[in-house]
This record gives C-alpha cells, structure tokens and sequence, in this order.
DNA sequence: TGTCCATCATACGTCAGACCTTTAGCCTGA
DNA sequence: TCAGGCTAAAGGTCTGACGTATGATGGACA
C-alpha cells in the first residue's frame, strides 16, 4: 500500500521533464500523440492532458492544433524563461520575501558590470540601437511613459553585454519595476537629468571605454536610487 | 468566426493568473472548488483542471486533496522559484544559447558582490553553518562528492549576503554546473587549493572584512575558472 | 499544364458524467 | 477517555463522444 502521494499526472510529467533534461528528447522533437501517450503510460486522456499543461506552462513543450499539430518538445529562448522569471519575482515582491531595496541592490550589482562588458562586446547594431533610442528620446517621443523609455534603454545596454543570462536576470527586474512604477509622471528636472546619464552612458559605451561607460552607470543608479525608494513610499509600500 | 485563437484553459488561467498578480487572489487565499470554477467560467471540469495545472506549474497554486483540500494561492517562496528556473537555465545550457563561458561570467559577476555583502549582513547562525561547513569538510566528509560540497559552500555565502534575488539567480548556475559537473573526480591537489581557499574566504567572511572576502572569492573564482573549461571540454561539448 | 478551391484526415480542445482515492472530522462503542 | 471506523468533501482518473483547427490531397477549370 504505498500510498501514491504523487498524482499520475505529475509522475508523467516528471518523466517526459527527466527526458528533456537528459536530451532523451530534443528541442524539435514530437511527442506522440495524446492517445499514444495515454497508451504507453497505461493512463486516461486527461490524465496525459494535464501532465502536458504541466510540461507547457514550464516552456518545456508546445502544443499545436491541427493536421500536423502535436506536442513538440520547445527550442528553450531565453526571451519566454525571461517572462515566466518575471512573474515569479513580481510574485515574490508582492510577499514580504523580497522589497524594492533588494531589487534595486540586484539591479546595480548586475547592471554596471553588464554595463562595462557591454562597452567591450557591443556589436556595431547593438550599438546602433543604442543611438537610435537616445535620438528618439531628443525627438521627444514617448511623451508620457518616460519611465517605460527608461528601462528600454536598460534593457539594450544589458542586451550589449551579450551574456544571456545577465539579461534574463536582469529583464524581469526592470518588468517588475516597470509595473510597479511605471504609471508615475516624473518632473521634468528628473527627465532631463536621466536623459543626460543616458546620453553620457551611451557615448561610453559607442566609444567602447568600458570604464567611463561603468562609472557612468553607477553613477546613474546611484542618483535612481532614492527616487525609487520615494516612489515605493509614495505608492504606500511598507 | 473570430477564431479563438486562445485554447479556453489558457484563457482562464490568463485571468486567474491576472488576479493573483493584481492581488485580487492573495496568498492562502482558497479557490472555489473545480465544479464551481467550471460554473463560473462555462466550461467543463477538465478544462478548469487544465488551466489549474497550468497555474500550479508556475507555482501560483497548489492543490490538496480529502475533505479539506481544495487549490490555494500558494505563499510565495523563493526556493520553488529558483527550482524553476534551474530546468529553465538547464535547458538553455542544452542550447547553444548558453555556455559554460557565460555561466562562470555571470557566476562570478553575482557572487564576488554577495560575497562582500555577506561579509557585512550575515547573521551569527550563518556565519556559524559557514564554520559548520569548513569543520566538516576538514573531517574529511563528503568523500567522492567534493565538488557537490564545494557548490554547498557557495551555497552558504551567497545566501549570507540575504538579498533574495542574489541565491535566486546563483542557485540555479550552482545546480546546473553541479548536474553537468558533479561526476567529476577532481585531483587531490585542486581539491586541497580549493578547501584552503574556503577556509580563507569563510575567515575573513567570519570576520566580517568584506574587502578581504571579495578580493579572496575572486581569486578562487579566478583559479576555478580554467578547470571549468577544461572539464567543460574534457566532456565533449563544443 | 498549372492553379485554385473543396474536401478529408488528423490531432488537439472540450464536455458530460461516472467512479476512485484521499483526508479531516465526527460519531460510536468499549 | 480513547481507538477505530464511518462519512462527506474535494481532488484524481477514466471513458467516450463530439467540436474545431489546419495541413494535405485531388479534382475541376482556365
């Protein structure tokens, strides 16, 4: 009488996880189809069904109507990884686990090395990119979602540093940041202020001098640092 | 005919996932049961269990059985997240979107800052399971799994700088260069250097000397740096 | 001969309803 | 008082049927 504490469903998708991790399925590959499944593992439909889900909502597979539709084992993107680590954290920031301090503490230990390793390995569109979101900014576009633009430009320098895992750390910071304060008006003196740093970074960063482009950086969150924090107050976080 | 194109069960755990962030859900907050849930929503109980799946998967919820169960809005919790994005980081590693290379770059660009905040924040009971570590290695315990001990120990440091995000993000690197390199016999010579660099960064972490700590971790990160590449090839990846 | 469209086959999406299993709490009898 | 069994509640699983999306096929027509 071991009691199954584990529900066939999750035992399944253990399995069909194990063999992912162990590449006994690869990205590309297809499952067989639902019936199969149930066959193989001597259990009902749904059963398979939810195992799949299970397996699905961990980006681990993807399913497609149709013909020649069918479960298919995903080519893993750091983009999705990103997105499912953001709302985990914007989970966790909604606890007493984790407050805006810690983010901001995890933003700058990753985001001014990010910074200089960008001014070294920056390709010439990344730093094209970069440029050209500085240039818009003059232009005056995203007229009242200044914070939004903000962490666009974050988000390219940290994409410069060309180390996947420095931008799917990093990424859903700045998300959780973003809609945490993202509905805020800063002043104008707060815009132009940011806009310079921006503006100073990027030249570092186009002239690939890592260090001018770190320090900057720093110096940059440093002056965030406290507004950040005046915002979290002002939203009536404790 | 609008195709829908939104299978249901992704529809409704979208909303409900939308009501766990909006907190209109809070943590410990009950469900409705599944046949209720089917009621509400217009559709049948599997596609309910479908969507609940989903959720659960992305540790939003948890589902108990008997009298008493139902599904609950999980409490978040920073160790089930790290867990998750370990397969993700995993996989990516499968991938060639991720490298060793990255891994120790992110590892070191995360850890030699925790460090030297752990020099300043840890607590006399992490401080302490620290010494525990380096006593216990001392007595020659964990004989054939060095390496697993030695992740341990980073383990240990990182959590003592107490940001979350910061053993959020290095645990999952840790675990997965553990699966990838955990079978590994290291010679005795890199097993004695390594001992002795622990004991030199948990001093000066014991004595809280952060500047001292952060320059020792990264000369022992330094040092692990060219054995992880040669391990990496030694293991036939490209 | 070549193109277009209707049809078909396939595999996922959904439903209804039944039955099993787990679990907490209560109820009963020693 | 306490042990053991009963019961109700809720999730877990199965079956089988039908709906629906979508690529492929093949014939009609220009």
């Amino acid at each position: 009488m071991t009691t199954d504490r584990l529900p066939a469903y999750r035992a399944i998708a253990d399995s069909i996880r194990a063999d992912i991790l162990a590449r006994r399925l690869v990205p590309g590959d297809r499952l067989p189809v639902e019936t199969d499944l149930a066959g193989r593992f001597g259990v009902g439909r749904s059963t398979i069904r939810e195992a799949l889900r299970d397996l699905a909502s961990q980006n681990l597979v993807e399913t497609t109507r149709g013909a020649t539709g069918g479960t298919f084992v995903v080519v893993p993107n750091t983009e999705t990884l990103a997105r499912s680590l953001s709302v985990g954290i914007e989970v966790l920031a909604g606890s007493t686990d984790l407050n805006v301090a810690e983010m901001l503490e995890a933003r700058e230990l990753l985001e001014i090395p990010a910074t200089r390793l960008a001014a070294v390995r920056a390709t010439p569109e990344q730093t094209d990119s970069i440029a050209d979101h500085i240039e818009s900014r003059r232009r005056g576009e995203a007229e009242g979602r200044e914070l939004v633009a903000n962490w666009n430009f974050h988000t390219l320098v940290v994409r410069a540093a060309n180390n996947p895992l420095l931008g799917l750390m990093s990424e859903p910071i700045f998300h959780v940041l973003q809609t945490r304060f993202g509905r805020i008006r800063p002043s104008s003196g707060f815009r132009q202020r940011v806009e310079a740093d921006h503006r100073v970074i990027a030249a570092a960063l186009i002239g690939h001098d890592a260090d001018r482009a770190a320090a900057a950086m720093l110096e940059h969150l440093e002056y965030l640092r406290p507004f950040y924090k005046e915002f979290d107050t002002r939203l009536g976080r404790t």
